[in-house]
DNA sequence: TCTGGGGTCCTAGGACCC
DNA sequence: TCTGGGGTCCTAGGACCC
């Protein structure tokens, strides 16, 4: 059996954990520049407020209801995720961190434990000593695991936190009850073609042809059915390096000029090249992009992407700069208002494996300690203290609604994004 | 006034090879 | 008029996830 550890409402748990005042209060997360919620709690999902929502639209229902608003903390969730997984992983030989808020859990071999009763005690103490409550699904596949996260959220009188999905009837049952959207791997699109296919619940899919099911989705239909149905496709993960990094932000104000743009730009890269050099790659592919605000009918619309591939890997912020540079001046267009730019790259290679080309020139090993130099030097006092000319060191997004209390987190914890790893 | 920021994988099609 | 049958690699785009 697997395991799946799931937080609930994890950015507004986190937040209870400084103010517990907002217990039992709507509380909502905002994402960058305030922008769009992106956690909410129960109290705020009863309201109505849906995932994704444009804040400004809620304002009034806020307002309403008192309902608490925050700016995202991603300091403090990297935290506390942190905590949730050393306490969850110390009861397994295998584990898969799955993302922020999630960890699957292995208890193969776990033949003589009553894992229902194992997985109380590991919520009750992620309860106690992290103080964020998880529901925690049992079953056969992770694709189960999935579907008995659920039905635990659904049900959260019924089962006290944990749900074992074990037996075939149980199994029927859950998915003759399960809408087809909410399979994990269903999106909105295949959603749409299953409904107008006729398959409304998860069992339904199960009834098509195998076949039909290969032509609409792929290899990943045939393996979803057989997870559906208890036989194991997906086993767990080991942590990864990372394969594409990007950063790319919203702008708080849509900006006309030029020098703005590339300024942001090239901030964007160098903190792809930081990122690079955490984990010890260079990267061979790098994209810049911008665009116009696309909800903005009144204003003409851009948007566009131009890729380059490196002669020699690299992640020296002075190389990866330039090229980030070059690419602006392509991408770019006069007479625009910007809302959003990025860089993302791509292709990676370890540091040490590096391949060059006979002819052309490859400095990389010559920035190498000066870029390492740098990174300490901004790990010991503070983001951004060493940067490059090019960099005003000032954001253009914003973050209005933190609170007092994350003053004080921030002074008392140290930690640091390599610890985490996003999915 | 105001609409997030990351990631992964698969597939189809084109270029090229023998 | 008639024009094979394999491969591989790369890329763009589309789907999904949190």
């Amino acid at each position: 059996m697997y395991a799946l550890v799931d937080c609930n409402n994890f950015f507004v748990s986190c937040e209870r954990t400084l103010d517990p005042a907002l217990e039992n209060q709507p509380v909502v997360v905002l994402s960058n520049n305030d922008g769009c919620v992106v956690s909410r709690s129960r109290e705020a999902k009863d309201l109505g407020i849906p995932m994704a929502a444009p804040a400004f639209k809620f304002k009034e229902l806020f307002k309403e209801h008192n309902v608490k608003s925050f700016s995202a903390k991603f300091e403090l969730y990297n935290f506390k995720s942190q905590q949730v997984i050393e306490i969850a992983k110390s009861y397994v030989l295998d584990y898969e961190v799955y993302s922020i808020d999630e960890l699957f859990l292995d208890f193969t071999g776990f033949k003589y434990i009553n894992i229902h009763d194992y997985c109380i005690e590991i919520k009750n103490r992620i309860g106690k000593e992290a103080n964020i409550p998880v529901s925690i699904g049992i079953a056969p596949t992770k694709t189960l695991c999935k579907v008995a996260n659920r039905i635990v959220k659904k049900y959260p009188d019924n089962f006290d936190g944990v749900f074992i999905l074990d037996t075939p009837d149980k199994i029927e049952k859950a998915l003759k009850w399960l809408p087809i959207g909410d399979v994990w791997g269903i999106g909105r699109r295949l959603a749409v073609k299953m409904n107008d296919n006729g398959v409304h619940k998860a069992w339904d899919l199960l009834q098509k042809p195998e076949m039909w099911v290969r032509k609409v989705m792929g290899i990943h239909g045939i393996r979803m059915i057989n997870e559906l149905k208890g036989i194991r496709q997906l086993e767990l993960d080991a942590p990864s390096p990372k394969k594409s990094i990007a950063v790319t932000r919203s702008f708080m104000e849509m900006l006309t000029q030029k020098e703005e743009v590339r300024e942001r730009v090239e901030t964007f890269g160098m903190y792809c090249s930081e990122r690079l050099r955490k984990q010890n790659t260079c990267c061979k592919m790098i994209t810049v992009f911008v665009q116009t605000n696309r909800f903005r009918k009144d204003l003409p619309e851009y948007k566009n992407a131009v890729t380059q591939i490196l002669p020699n890997p690299t992640n020296s912020s002075i190389l990866i700069g330039r090229v980030v540079n070059e690419l602006f001046e392509a991408v770019f267009k006069e007479g625009f208002h910007y809302k959003k730019a990025g860089v993302i790259v791509n292709d990676f290679v370890p540091e040490d494996q590096r391949l060059i080309n006979l002819f052309e020139e490859d400095t990389q090993n010559q920035h190498l300690p000066v870029m390492k130099a740098m990174d300490a030097l901004n790990k010991k006092f503070g983001k951004d203290k060493v940067r490059l000319g090019s960099m005003s060191g000032e954001n253009t997004y914003g973050r209005k609604q933190l609170s007092p209390e994350y003053e004080a987190f921030l002074k008392n914890n140290t930690f640091t994004e390599a610890n985490f790893r996003f999915h």
